[in-house]
DNA sequence: GAGCAGATGATAATGATTTTCAATACTGCA
DNA sequence: TGCAGTATTGAAAATCATTATCATCTGCTC
């Protein structure tokens, strides 16, 4: 359980930032580093958070999302779905292939892509500060041809 | 001047696809064409809706729009401004490099990665059904090192 | 433990897009 | 060309996710 560690450095992330650690504040960042069910919206967030805490509000669901995005603890995504999702931005760079049918969010990420993207915006006079990159696709029924 | 052309093929699928051919639809449909000034959101279209008639409401606009996506006539996206913006599906295949600073929206297309992408999905066992790619930057400054 | 700035909850406001619904205008046909 | 019947329209209200207001509350420093 590297439960207690992760959710600790988001804590360490807030307070550096000189944001008070609050009781709700708590819950939300146990909830974001917890394992399972990755990339869940604020709705998704305010019910797991309300389930240890009755009182916790949307707005403060939203309020510490947005805090710790700008701490750069958190990423924030805009998949198809009307929604943001979010996700402790702990790990390295990874682009997102979304199951079409089952809403599943698969992680992946390719070097060459990224290359290749630099040295597109490089030819067009550009520096890329961030991109998205996003594959919609459904699984792959047993019998492919060839 | 393509446009009338343009127009006219928006029209013809619009026909085909049972809809009534009416004065506003007529008026979106000649805007979407338009050379210059591409990928207008739906009040950008509305605007210069109202210029040419100014009985012509934001929802018509937005109802008229979607028709047009759901006859595959136009395309929309969702770059990271809340808006959607909208293009005629005519061409080819292309992503987008959105200048952070003035908002410019530059087309690209890249085979190398289209390809690396369909290898990707593969491998996780998926087939893409679309993808969305956009790179965000600014122009590269002169002084480049190296 | 007091004091105060920052944080919270309840509620209203936003902004883009969609829905409702009565009035209107396309279209095919007489 | 005239009409009926239905799709489309405009006005206004409704949605939905997210943000802003504001009075009250609470971490945190001393
Ligand atoms: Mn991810
Ligand atoms: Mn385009
Ligand atoms: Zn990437
Ligand atoms: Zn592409």
């Amino acid at each position: 359980m590297t439960t207690s560690t992760d959710s600790d450095h988001l804590l360490d992330l807030l307070k550096a930032s000189g944001a008070r650690i609050t009781k709700p504040r708590r819950v939300i960042v146990r909830i974001l580093a917890e394992k399972g069910g990755q990339h869940p919206d604020a709705m998704d967030i305010f019910r797991r958070a309300v389930r240890e805490d009755s009182r916790i509000s949307l707005p403060t669901v939203y309020r510490t999302l947005k805090v710790l995005e700008e701490q750069g603890a958190i990423q924030r995504h805009a998949f198809s779905d009307g929604r943001s999702r979010y996700e402790p931005a702990a790990g390295e760079h990874h682009d997102h292939l979304i199951d079409m049918d089952t809403g599943d969010v698969i992680e992946f990420h390719s070097e060459k892509i990224e290359q290749l993207q630099e040295e597109i915006a490089r030819e067009l006079g550009y520096e890329i500060v961030h991109h998205r990159l996003e594959l919609y696709g459904r699984k792959r029924k047993a019998g492919k041809r060839r």
